[in-house]
Order: structure tokens, then sequence, then C-alpha cells
DNA sequence: GAGTTCTGTGTAAACGTTTACGTAAATAAA
DNA sequence: TTTATTTACGTAAACGTTTACACAGAACTC
């Protein structure tokens, strides 16, 4: 098919294969004439080395996979944008792969990697995740981000999702909020978990007592934003004291406020939101939306920056490499007292 | 590395590993009894086919390359949603590349795409493009979606973005506007220039006489956020008159809104805003954001499964497969009368 | 029963690289 | 001069698949 490869090449030089491709490399083995004829022609000729053929022989593919649940929350956006960065700056490529937050897609993907096509993986687990049995028999090296996998010893790259559960609620508390909720994705993900322990230990400092009825723990089968605004709407109605939201990702924020829309609810007289969000766009909202922002674009790039340093260097991931970053609190009219 | 491979199933099954090979491939020649034999250990030992050897020899890699300019625009990662789901449908990877906008990452990433990693590719080109000779040379089959490349004779899956330019001013002008502004990313863009065509066809029609200098063109090379802001401030100051503002794409929509605010034009009242965008939330905006939304999702869908057709069938792409898909004015607050 | 087709399997050659090993000539060391 | 080392290249074997070709034996045809 793509008929200009190293045989034509040396055909045409009247060199050996071998001598062509250690030139091509750069070899020390090669005269420095020699080196510069096969040179010549290649760029003569648009040469391009094969990249299957070259990953079969090197068994490394310079690739790596990146599985995360959707590409349309904006966080992943940034962190891809990251990832992308510090692959393309250490000569990789980049393959995606989108859960689309269920278990089963992750595990399929999961079992497709497994046959070497790439060197390493940066995972975001699905928020239906609940069985780790395919991250287990993962021979790949992974390191997690923002979403990690207590099970697997490895690198993650997170936040200090603790602090911010708890500086999200003492914020909320600060500007006159007694009765609190707790929106989250899933309650069977870490990071959601370190959230909520911020956000009880928050309360109880604040002298206020936590009720098990103001955190909605999210559907282990992600339902969609239909889904979250109904049982938003649910729990705004039952519980009309609530004066205070803290939505644990951005699309519960963005629900929360269409959902306070409908029920007339005012935003922030009668209720205060803050919310994880990376859209630069919320200081649009009416009112702007006070938001926990990660720092997207760095949890990727240093995601991959550890993952590459150890494919490279044939080194297995410690968990002692992991990072924690710090998101920042934006506080903006949603949360005004 | 990986152990598991024919050669090894083979020697456990006493057989060759041509008829594993077949047997696998669940072809014809392989008796039912081998077949089930051998697909039982090929399960057992959770053998997965070595991708790269696969390609070599079949000349075809299952995966294909999409080059955009950015991923944090909601309208690409829209799109790349549709791709994964063509491409994990059709049993392909997708590699995934950004320009950031710039002419030099686009030539580099195309040179690399050169030497056969990817069957197809799928492309949306920078607004800092304006010679195609990179594309013209190029071996493997491509479409374009969105930013086309009118060069190359080829499969397209746009928008009507004539129509949806006519179509913004119309309502910008029976909304009460007469002075309207258009703000585009590039004017190298055939998307941008179609969409200039409308605008200024919608005011003649409306009997309005277009000005050279209501037309905002945007910088080749793409001066981001900053400077956008600053070249729209400037244009309000110079041209206090302006009571309409079309915007071709969604950051320079949410940069005029921060623009008015500063420069404390109220809006609708003042300054009446219609802007391309894919944004969930502009909803949420205040006032909400009047948009032109493109089918992101089909548009990234539609030219995966032309691009996959193309590919699977070994067949070239023919410009009469090209799609259009309409956009959707959908009208709010900014634009009330 | 001789010839023909079909069935199931094995042999071996590709695909385009990389690289261990071999080797002639050139240079250095003795 | 002889021997050791270096330099610059070639030979050939991998990497794990796929597939054209060969070839037994079984099942048909007449």
């Amino acid at each position: 098919m793509q008929s200009v490869n190293l045989k034509r090449l040396a055909e045409e030089l009247h060199l050996s294969i071998a001598t062509v491709s250690r030139a091509l490399q750069d070899s020390h083995e090669v005269s420095p004439a020699t080196k510069e004829r096969v040179r010549a022609l290649a760029t003569a000729l648009d040469y391009q080395p094969n990249a299957y053929a070259s990953s079969l022989r090197r068994n490394q593919s310079k690739t790596i996979g990146v599985v995360i649940p959707k590409v349309t929350n904006h966080f992943f956006a940034l962190a891809i944008n990251g990832i992308e960065e510090a692959a393309r700056q250490a000569g990789f490529h980049v393959l995606i792969y989108l859960t689309h937050e269920e278990y089963e897609r992750e595990v399929s993907i999961i079992q497709h990697l497994k046959g070497g096509r790439v060197d390493g993986i940066l995972m975001s687990v699905a928020s239906g995740t609940e069985n780790t049995e395919h991250l287990r028999s993962l021979r790949i090296p992974v390191v997690f981000f923002d979403r990690i996998c207590p099970d697997i010893s490895t690198a993650n790259v997170t936040t200090n999702d603790y602090e911010s559960g708890y500086q999200a609620t003492a914020h909320l508390i600060e500007a006159g909020c007694r009765t609190i909720a707790h929106l989250l994705l899933s309650s069977s993900l870490s990071i959601g978990r370190n959230r909520q322990q911020g956000y009880l230990d928050a309360l109880v400092a604040h002298g206020l007592t936590p009720s098990p009825g103001l955190t909605l723990p999210g559907t282990p089968a992600n339902d969609g934003p239909a889904g979250q605004v109904g049982r938003i709407r649910e729990l705004l109605q039952r519980r009309p004291d609530i004066d205070g939201i803290f939505a644990s990702v951005e699309r519960l924020a963005v629900s929360a406020y269409h959902v306070c829309r409908e029920l007339g609810r005012r935003i922030p007289e009668d209720v205060k939101i803050v919310g994880f969000s990376n859209l630069e766009s919320v200081s649009l909202f009416d009112p702007p939306l006070t938001t926990i922002t990660q720092p997207a674009y760095d949890i990727g790039r240093e995601a991959a920056k550890i993952l590459l340093r150890a494919v490279e260097k044939k080194r297995p991931i410690l968990p002692t490499q992991s990072v924690v970053l710090a998101s920042e609190l934006v506080q903006r009219r949603s949360t005004m007292p």
C-alpha cells in the first residue's frame, strides 16, 4: 500500500535495510556521509516509518489510552487537553475511550486494551463501577486521576476532595445556611465519599447535626439529567427547609438551578448553591455560581507525566508518586449572604 | 512480554498456529469441534490478539484519527461523543489530536499520520490554516466536519451555515436591531464566509446597508479569549450605535456578554445577542442566550459513519456523500424585543 | 473401483521494522 | 610486522499475525 519503506530506500541507495534503519535512528554505527544520504532520500520521498511494524518489533506502541466517563463534562475536556499536551511532548499518541458511566463498557474497553495496543492507561472510573476485577488483572501500567480505584496499587492524581467538601460546606454555613443538602453522583466512588466526609465534618464543626436525608447519593446506574432533576425536585419538596446546596458535580449544580427556578426558590435569597464546576461561563449565570474549581488541565498533565515517565523508563508506578492538587473555591453571587 | 499468543495456544492444543488463527476468526475451514476447543482455551488464558501484528499483516489498523482545534469547545466535545459511538459500534479505535488552532501543529500531526497509523481521518481545520498543501498530499481517506477544506475533494459534514447566518440576523432585525455586528473567528475558514454571506444577505433583504466596520473578522493567529475581549470592546466603543450582535462561535458570545457588562450595556435592552453555542447551560445565563445550536453529536456520528464505511469497503470517499445538517435557532431572552 | 470434490489441517511466506551477530577493511597498539 | 581494536556495513532472525498453497483422508460421482 504505502510503497515507500525501508526496502525501497535501501534499494535506491544500494545499502542494506539494516543500515538505512540505523541511519534514520542516528546510530553511531553509520558513517556521517551515509546518514546524510539516507536522510536526504527519506525526506525527498516523504518516508514515514510504519508505526505498526515498529511497535510490533519494539514491543511498545508509543500510545496511551485514556478511559473516561464522558468528554462533555468540561472537567474531562480540560484534562484531555493536559494529557494531550504531555503526550505530544513525549512523542506519544492518545487513544480515547468513553465509558458513559457504564460498568459494562468499562470492562469491555479494558478487555480490548489488554491486547497491548497501549503502553499505558490513564483512567477515571465510571460511576457505575463497583467491581474492580477487570482492573486488577490488568498488566499494563495505569494512573488514575480524579476518580481513583483504591483497590489498585498505583499512582493517583486527585484533588483535595475532603478539604473541598469541608470548605464548600463551611462557606455555606458562614453565608447563613442551616440546612444544607449534598448532591453527589455516586456513593460508590471514593471521591464522593471524601467530599461527603468533608461535608459532614464541617457541619459538626459548626454545631449543626447532619441528617442522612439531606444527602442525595446518586444512583449506581447513572440515570442522566432527567432522573437527576427528578430526584433533586423530590428532595427540595420533601425538605422545604433546605437553604443551602452543595453539588459535588457540575451537572448537579446546573440541575439544582433549574429545579430552584421551577419551584420558585430564589438564589441566593432562599437557597444558596455551591458546586464543583470547570465551566468558564458560570460567571454569566443568573446568579453567578460559586464554584469549587479543580485544576483539571494540571490534573491531566500531571497524570500523563507520571505515566509517561514510567513507560519510558519501564519502571513500575508506585503509589508514592501520587499527587494531590488543590481546588479553588471561587465565591460568586449564588452564595451571597 | 504478553506471553499468551497464538503460538502458546497452538502448543497447548497440539495444533498449528494457522488453525488456531483460523478458529478464532470463525473460519469455515475449521471443524466445529476444534473451534470450540480453541475458543475455550483462548478465554481460559484470557488471550487477546496482538493488535500491532494484526495491523501490520492486514495493512489496516482499525483506528481512525480525529484532528480538531480543541476539545474544550463544547461543540467538539459533543462531536467526539458521536464519533466515538460510531467507531465503537464498528470496532474501531479513536486517536485524538489537538491543533490548538495552530497551523504548525496541524501540519506536524498530519505528517505523523501519513505513516499509516490510522485508516482514516476526521478533521475540522484550524483557524490558523490557510495553506492546504499538507492535506493535499495525504493518501489516507479523510472526512471533514464543520470546518471543511474546500481544496480537497472528499465528503464534508456541515451545517446550513448560510441559512443560520441569515436566520440569526433576520431574527435580530425582527427584534428591532438596526446596527448589527458580526463576530467571527477567522475569515479564512469557509464556514465563516458562509455565515457572513447569510448575515449580509439578511441585512440587505431587510433594507439595511451592511457596513464593513461591523464585521470583526478575527485574527488568523487565534489570540485567545483576552485578545477577543479586547477587540470586541474596541468595536463596541467605536460603534456605540450597535444594538445587535451575532457571534459566530460560542467563545465570542461569552466574550460579548462580558464586554457588555463591563461597558454597562444592558442585554437585551441596549444590545441583543445571538450566538452559535452548544452549551446546555446558556439557559441559566443572565439573560438566557439565544443560540444557534448545531447538531454536534450527529455531525460527529455522520462524519464517522461515512469515513468508516469507506474504510471498510476500501472505497474512495466522494464529495457527493457530503451531508448538510440543520442547526436550530433557540430563542431566549437575550434577543427579546 | 477409479476419479473427483470436499474437509480439515499443516507449512511457510509474507507484513516492515529492529537488532544480535558476523565480517571485511581500516586503524591502533605491540 | 603481527595482533588487537575500531569502524561501517551486511545477513538473518526475530516480533505475532494472516493467508496462499499443499496435502492427506473422507465423501462423493460415474
